[in-house]
RNA sequence: GGUGCGGUAGUUCAGUUUGGUUAGAAUGCGUGCCUGUCACGCACGAGGUCACGGGUCCGAGCCCCGUCCGCACCGCCA
C-alpha cells in the first residue's frame, strides 16, 4: 500500500497513529541536527520531521519534486503553524522511501511561481501542481457537475453528437479532417452542434444538453481558444421567455451553489438597441454606471464644424476626474485615437469643484450650453465629461470602449462582484459591404421577431436591415457567456431567410439540405442556448483569461507548446490521405 | 493581415535614455555550518551564444534593418 492517508487530512485527533503518506517534496528545511520535509499531494501539505542523524543523511539526498513515501507517527507539533490545515501536527519519520526522483524543475512550484507564462505552458504538468491552477480545475469540475445536476433535474437528456461532420461554410473557419476512405473529401469539426441539436428536437428529444468541445479555426485571444467547451442546450415547445426562465434558473443555481450568491430578483433584460445606446456594447458591463448620453441635439448645428458634420455627438461622465491634468487628457486622447479604439479625438468638459465649467470647446459654445450638456450627463461637481462625435454606430462603440477603460482605471470592475444581464432582440441580419449581402447575425436558423414579420417579407433591403430576431445573449460583467435563439421551424420563413441571405435553393440544399429535409417531417417549435463553459469558469474564478481553466490550452498561435502540435506528418500519411503537399507560406 | 509591448544566468528582472575595461540583483542550484523551521538563517561557490541574421562604428547587450518567438489588442470569431 502506497499510502494510508492523504497529505491534507491529518489533524491533532490523529496524534499517535502510525501512518504512511506519499507525495511530492515541496521543500526541505535542514536545521543542523533536524530536518523538515513538506510533503505535497493534491489534498494538501503535511510536514515530516526527523532528528535522527542517519535519517538526516537520507533527507539530504532528496530534492524538490521527488516522489517519496513517508512512514511514521503523527504527533503534535512543538511550534504550530496556523496557516496550514495540517499545521498542528507533523509526522516523525520512521522510514523514508524514494519512489521516484526528479530533476530540478525549471520554475518554483508555489502559489506565486517565479516562472513566466511561456515556460509554465511548456511544463504544464508541473504548473498544474500549483494550487491556483489545481483549484481552477477543481472549480471547473464542480461547475460541470452542478450543470448536469440542474439540467438532469429538469428532464434534460445529455446526448453526444458527432465530431466528424459536414463543413458548413457560414460563420467561423472550420477545422478540417481528411477522409482516407473517401479520397479528396473532408470532415469538419463542429463549431457547435447546432444542426445536430435541432435534429434531436425533430427526433422528439424535447430537452437536450451536452457539455461538449467545439472547434473554430480563428485567431486566439485571452478568452478564445481554438477548441473550447460549450454547455449546449436545446428545448422544444418553447418561446423565448421559456428558454430565458429555464437558464436563468440554471445561472441562479450556479451562483448559489458555487459562489454562495443569491439573486432574488429576475436578471435585467435589455434590448440590443438600448445596450448599444447606453453602453456602446452588445455585452454591457453592469457593475458600474457611466452611461453613454446622446447630446447631438444640444451641440450639433451650433457652428462647431466637427459636430455639425457628425451624425452623433455623445459621451460619458467620469465621476471625480475633473482634476485630470492636460497631460492625462492628452494621454487619454492618444489612447482613443489608437486603431483599436478608432476615435478621431476626445473632447472634455470639466465640472470643477467650485462649479465652474472648463472645456476644450468653450471657445465654440456658451457656458449655458455646456452647463445644459453637463445637466444631461447629471454631472456632479468634480466630474469629467468625455465626448466623441462621428458616425453613430462607430462612435457608440468607441465610447463603450472608453467607458470600460475608465471603469478599469477607477477600479469599478471588481472581479468578485457579479452583474448578470440578458441582452435580447439582436438584429437578425448584418450587411457586409465587401460581399454586398446580408449575413445572419446569429445563424441562418434564427427566427425573426414576430413583430417584424412584415418587414422580413418585404423584400426591401432597408426594411430587412431593421428586422430584429428572437435571440438573446447572457452577459456577465461585460463578457458574453451564453447566446442562443428561437429557431425557425416554419418552412416558409426558412425559405425567405435563405432568399434574404442570397442563397439559391441549390445553395441552401447543398449546405443545409439534411436539416431542411428533416424539417419537412414535423419539426416542433424549438430554441436553445449555448454557454461558453471556459469563460463561465474563468468568471466564477474571478479571472479574465480562460487558459488557466483549461488543463492543456493552446498559445496565441494555436500551438501546444508541450507536444509542439501542430506538426508535419510523414509522406506515408500524406499519401494515404491523398494530400499532395503543403503550400509554403 | 494589422497595432503595441517584450526576448539579458535554471527562473524573474535591472542594465538600452548618453555605445567604452571584467554584464548585475533576487530567487533557484551546489557545498559547509545551524535541534523547531514553515518565505528558516549565515557563509562560500558554480552558473551568460545578452533570441537569431545582417548593418553602422575604432568599439554594439545598448543604435539601424530584417527574421523568429511570446503576450495583449484590432480585424476575424454565423
Amino acid at each position: 500500500m502506497y499510502r494510508t492517508h492523504t497529505c491534507g487530512e491529518l489533524r491533532l485527533a490523529d496524534a499517535g497513529r502510525t501512518v504512511t503518506l506519499a507525495g511530492w517534496v515541496q521543500r526541505i528545511r535542514k536545521m543542523g541536527g533536524m530536518s523538515f520535509i513538506d510533503v505535497r499531494d493534491r489534498y494538501g501539505i503535511t510536514q515530516a520531521v526527523t532528528d535522527d542523524p542517519e535519517m538526516n543523511a537520507e533527507v539530504a539526498k532528496l530534492g524538490r519534486e521527488f516522489v517519496i513515501q513517508v512512514i511514521g507517527t503523527v504527533r503534535e507539533r512543538e511550534s504550530k503553524n496556523p496557516k496550514m490545515d495540517t499545521g498542528d501536527i507533523e509526522i516523525r519519520i520512521e522510514k523514508l522511501n524514494v519512489i521516484n526522483p526528479s530533476v530540478t524543475p525549471p520554475f518554483t512550484i508555489e502559489d506565486v511561481s517565479d516562472g513566466g507564462d511561456d515556460l509554465r505552458m511548456k511544463y504544464r504538468y508541473l504548473d498544474l501542481r500549483r494550487n491556483p491552477l489545481k483549484n481552477n480545475l477543481i472549480l471547473r469540475h464542480r461547475m460541470a457537475q452542478e450543470v448536469r445536476r440542474y439540467l438532469d433535474a429538469h428532464d434534460f437528456l445529455e446526448i453526444e453528437t458527432p465530431f466528424l461532420i459536414r463543413s458548413t461554410p457560414e460563420g467561423a473557419r472550420d477545422f478540417v479532417v481528411p477522409s482516407r476512405m473517401n479520397p479528396g473529401e473532408f470532415y469538419a469539426l463542429p463549431q457547435s452542434p447546432q444542426q445536430q441539436k435541432q435534429l434531436l428536437m425533430v427526433a422528439g428529444f424535447d430537452r437536450y444538453f451536452q457539455i461538449v468541445k467545439c472547434f473554430r479555426d480563428e485567431d486566439l485571444r485571452a478568452d478564445r481558444q481554438p477548441e473550447f467547451t460549450q454547455i449546449d442546450c436545446e428545448m422544444s415547445f418553447v418561446e423565448r421567455d421559456d428558454v430565458l426562465d429555464m437558464f436563468e434558473g440554471l445561472m441562479k443555481h450556479m451562483f448559489e451553489v458555487i459562489l454562495n450568491e443569491k439573486f432574488e430578483e429576475p436578471f435585467l433584460r435589455m434590448s440590443w438597441n438600448d445596450a448599444m445606446k447606453f453602453y456602446g456594447s452588445d455585452k454591457p458591463d453592469m457593475r458600474f454606471g457611466m452611461l453613454l448620453r446622446d447630446v447631438t441635439d444640444l451641440l450639433k448645428g451650433k457652428g462647431f464644424g466637427v459636430f455639425d458634420s457628425s451624425e452623433y455627438v455623445g459621451g460619458i461622465c467620469v465621476p471625480g476626474c475633473a482634476g485630470y491634468s492636460r497631460k492625462q487628457l492628452d494621454e487619454l486622447t492618444d489612447w482613443v485615437k489608437r486603431p483599436q479604439v478608432g476615435a478621431k479625438g476626445l473632447i472634455y468638459i470639466k465640472v470643477e469643484e467650485d462649479g465652474n465649467i472648463k472645456s476644450s470647446i468653450d471657445k465654440y459654445f456658451s457656458p449655458e450650453i455646456l452647463r445644459e450638456v453637463a445637466g444631461r450627463f447629471e454631472a456632479d461637481k468634480g466630474d469629467l465629461i468625455l465626448m466623441m462625435s462621428g458616425i453613430r454606430a462607430k462612435t457608440l462603440v468607441s465610447l463603450g470602449t472608453l467607458r470600460i477603460e475608465m471603469g478599469n482605471r477607477l477600479n469599478l470592475r471588481d472581479p468578485h462582484k457579479y452583474c448578470p444581464l440578458w441582452v435580447v432582440d439582436f438584429p437578425l441580419l448584418e450587411w457586409d459591404d465587401e460581399t454586398q449581402r446580408f449575413y445572419a447575425t446569429h445563424h441562418p436558423f434564427t427566427a425573426p421577431s414576430q413583430k417584424d414579420m412584415e418587414k422580413f417579407f418585404s423584400n426591401d433591403k432597408e426594411q430587412e436591415a431593421e428586422v430584429s430576431s428572437d435571440s438573446y445573449d447572457f452577459v456577465l460583467n461585460g463578457t458574453e457567456v451564453g447566446g442562443g435563439s428561437i429557431r425557425i421551424h416554419d418552412a416558409r420563413i426558412q425559405e425567405q431567410m435563405f432568399k434574404v441571405l442570397g442563397f439559391s435553393r441549390e445553395d441552401a440544399d447543398y449546405r443545409f439540405g439534411f436539416l431542411i429535409n428533416a424539417f419537412k417531417y414535423g419539426a416542433p417549435p424549438h430554441g436553445g442556448i449555448a454557454f461558453g463553459f471556459d469563460r463561465f469558469c474563468a468568471l466564477f474564478g474571478g479571472q479574465d483569461t480562460i487558459r488557466d481553466f483549461i488543463a492543456f490550452p493552446k498559445n496565441n498561435m494555436g500551438r501546444d507548446t508541450m507536444d509542439d502540435a501542430p506538426a508535419k506528418i510523414d509522406d506515408v500519411q500524406m499519401k494515404e490521405l491523398y494530400l499532395k503537399s503543403t503550400y509554403e507560406k
